[in-house]
DNA sequence: GTCTATAAACGGATAGAC
DNA sequence: GTCTATCCGTTTATAGAC
């Protein structure tokens, strides 16, 4: 039931699959069409090419995911308390809760872990595109919950957020490059928020590295002065 | 200087460039030896397969990378003073500051950072089993410094740190997907130790999250007790 | 060890019948 | 909207001359 019936529902979620499993560039249009059990000519005929395949497949989930995280963020200011943990939770829940649908949605999450990786100039341009909004939305609210953190720091440590966040979401293959012993058993998404969000709280507030902090970026942000 | 001479130095360096600047399966032989400037039947030659072509390129760094980090362990302890802070910096240092040699170093770290996420199971198993030593090594080490974090919690705060670690050594390419402003010039490697280390410390440091540390993990190891 | 030439398979994309 | 058949470029890998 999670797969629809019809040839371009088809094409999509088996697209996402394959893409999730194997990875863009090694995934080809007659891997897709043989499982999808759809002809080879009919990806052209409703895509186009394999690039609108691939933009059609993100479209689908992240402009919705990407909504959610908004909204979220929204409500958090409507009641007046924005913390750095609920911020957190707002960028990161949405896609990391998505792995719990059972059906499209964790593969989907896989497959955004790995567009940060992939090598298509076409794909860097349209996420980078398609997570404008996003981050414009969510720059500031972080700058205002950490006032007393210099510009570039604070832009550095989101970038390890985001480390963290696609790392998990690539999900359990590329950890268990490291574990020796494998965890069976993948966790639970909100299980996985709730390990995260205190590690990325800690790691935001941390203090800052010392002279670095003063030789650079004096000029753009107030250090901390507690006198 | 940076390249060597011979063919099958030739093919190697450039490989590896061509690996780090566009993926290991979007890189076709015929791309390498036609940089490179030799004979297309040069790799099967020497290498034997493309396969065989990726793991040396992979060995010739990784081995003595994977040595330095472990050299690094080895002093901090015979020094006497392990601490978080230098466990990290031996662990993520090496391959960071390898970024600062012009030549083939801070291609590799990109290609480090990438196989991480590649999708070809013979480079799963490469690299963990290249890895396994370094992680039998190292995974002790933090649980002694960190004596009071549950075992479960450790593992998965490490794969948070293995997370930005390989964010930050892929480079810029993923970095610029968020930052609609791109930081034109890359920070010295150094810098960027400075930066993330209290960043992970932080995040190692965390208090636990709570009801979970208690509901998984009070039989396994000591919860903190203040009393 | 290095070359040319080629095999054999696979890739995306399309034309044209139905 | 779906199909078959095909074009054409690219891929890895190898055979055999030098």
């Amino acid at each position: 039931m999670a797969e629809a019936s019809d040839t371009k529902d088809r094409i999509l979620d088996t697209a996402e699959h394959l893409f999730a499993e194997r990875g863009l560039g090694q995934t080809s249009l007659r891997q897709i069409t043989s499982h999808a059990e759809v002809n080879l000519a009919a990806v052209n005929y409703h895509f186009g090419s394999k690039e609108g395949l691939i933009k059609a497949v993100l479209a689908r989930r992240l402009e919705p995911l990407n909504r959610e995280r908004i909204r979220r963020l929204d409500r958090l200011e409507r009641q007046g308390h924005v913390t750095l943990e609920g911020l957190i939770e707002a960028f990161i829940g949405p896609p990391l809760e998505l792995s719990r649908d059972g059906g499209g949605g964790s593969r989907f999450v896989r497959l955004m872990g790995r567009t940060y990786t992939e090598h298509a100039s076409f794909l860097h341009e349209h996420m980078r595109h398609a997570n404008e909004a996003l981050v414009n939305r969510f720059k500031p609210a972080f700058r205002a919950v950490l006032p007393e953190l210099p510009k570039t720091e604070l832009y550095w440590r989101l970038h390890f957020l985001v480390g963290v966040m696609s790392y998990v979401m690539a999900g359990n293959d590329m950890m268990q490059l490291l574990a020796a012993s494998r965890n069976s058993e993948q966790e639970e998404p909100r299980e996985i928020i709730r390990r995260v969000v205190p590690f990325l709280a800690a790691g935001l507030r941390a203090p800052l590295p010392e002279e670095l902090a003063q030789a650079r970026d004096v000029l753009e942000a107030s250090p901390r002065d507690p006198a």
